[in-house]
DNA sequence: ACGACTCGTGGCAGTTTGTGCCACTTTGTC
DNA sequence: GACAAAGTGGCACAAACTGCCACGAGTCGT
């Protein structure tokens, strides 16, 4: 190990490998929104991405999992912004705090998360549903949490239930957004957060 | 139609399936908690309970739904509770009366649903997971919500959050219940599902 | 009671998803 | 340039589903 690349050029087997995986990605998206998601295979995919079926299934163990990508990414800003958020904030004001910055996150990238939500939310794919997905990573946000404030030890109900509760609104606003209507999207964000 | 045999007594085939079914879902179990979920195929679930597999498909759509069965009880037994509960009562104070007869239910099941939660928590599939399973529920209950006070239209994000948040706090008092622990498991759910 | 009709069931062939194994090529190291 | 490490592809194969057709057990009309 050289180690002496900068962080972000990781060498060029790790460059070609994201990119493979990214324009994967892109790939499938596009097929899935074109003609929906069962009636794509992953064999189309293959075709369409210029890899080995083999291949595919190294990148992404379902195929269900090209399609959570984006639902993956939002889980995995949002576990980023908590970490990143000052000390000096509680719990409940570190969360929501990282919730509005994912929001300014979804909100921004509308065009192409627009076309995921479409895609999920036809999709017999479970996994894939961003609402489940972020309520699948509870426990997760939950020990992030804990390990901001050093605590340790399993998290008592109120601290889980302050969690399992900011994600609930997180949803519901998705949802509000996903139907459109809203005029402005991150006031509303604030709005449906501060409900007490 | 004949229509004169009573509720109960839906004629020889109806009984035939229903026996069928429920033997079907009770050796799948079984097999399920011996030897986990994923070491058990259809095949072998179909031999055990001697039909086809042909068959098994037309009872569940999927691998996933004999699992998730119980799931899909809760799920039922929850919205007939928010049905019958009385119309006094409005929307928060219906939803929790009908949580905790729903928390009844599954204390009173308690050894049955100690194996479902445990096998399906060990397990991949997803659908089955019964906290994800009463999320996506949400939107049929707020609609239910909504009949119960005979409202019209698209329900309005506080309403949709207080069901949310109401779901995410049986889901952390569900949570407590595997992990065992509390001695009083119906106190505790009052407990949570008086927090503010 | 008897025939017609419906519906649950089983078998078969075929598609799709996902995996283990091995050979081949590319990349990074010395 | 030699060597190790990692990515890639091809093959065979298991397991999850699906469409089709045939058979037989319930059910209904007369």
């Amino acid at each position: 190990m050289t180690e002496r690349a900068g962080a972000g050029t990781e060498g060029l087997r790790e460059r070609k490998r994201a990119h493979s995986r990214a324009t994967t990605v892109d790939v499938a998206m596009g097929l899935f929104a074109e003609r929906g998601y069962d009636a794509v295979t992953v064999a189309d995919i293959c075709a369409a991405a210029e890899i080995a079926p083999r291949t595919f299934f190294r990148y992404f163990p379902t195929k269900e999992d090209v399609l959570a990508e984006p639902a993956r990414q939002m889980a995995a800003r949002l576990t980023a912004a908590l970490a990143a958020a000052p000390e000096e904030l509680d719990d409940a004001g570190a969360l929501r705090r990282a919730l509005r910055e994912l929001g300014q996150y979804v909100v921004a990238d509308r065009t192409r998360m627009a076309v995921f939500f479409r895609v999920a939310g036809a999709a017999s794919a479970v996994r894939a549903n961003p609402f489940l997905h972020l309520s699948g990573r509870e426990r997760q946000l939950t020990e992030e949490l804990l390990r901001r404030r050093a605590g340790v030890g399993p998290a008592d109900w109120r601290t889980r239930l302050m969690v399992a509760r900011a994600l609930a609104a997180f949803r519901v606003w998705l949802d509000d957004l996903v139907a459109g209507g809203e005029a402005d999207p991150l006031a509303h964000l604030d709005e449906v957060l501060a409900e007490r």
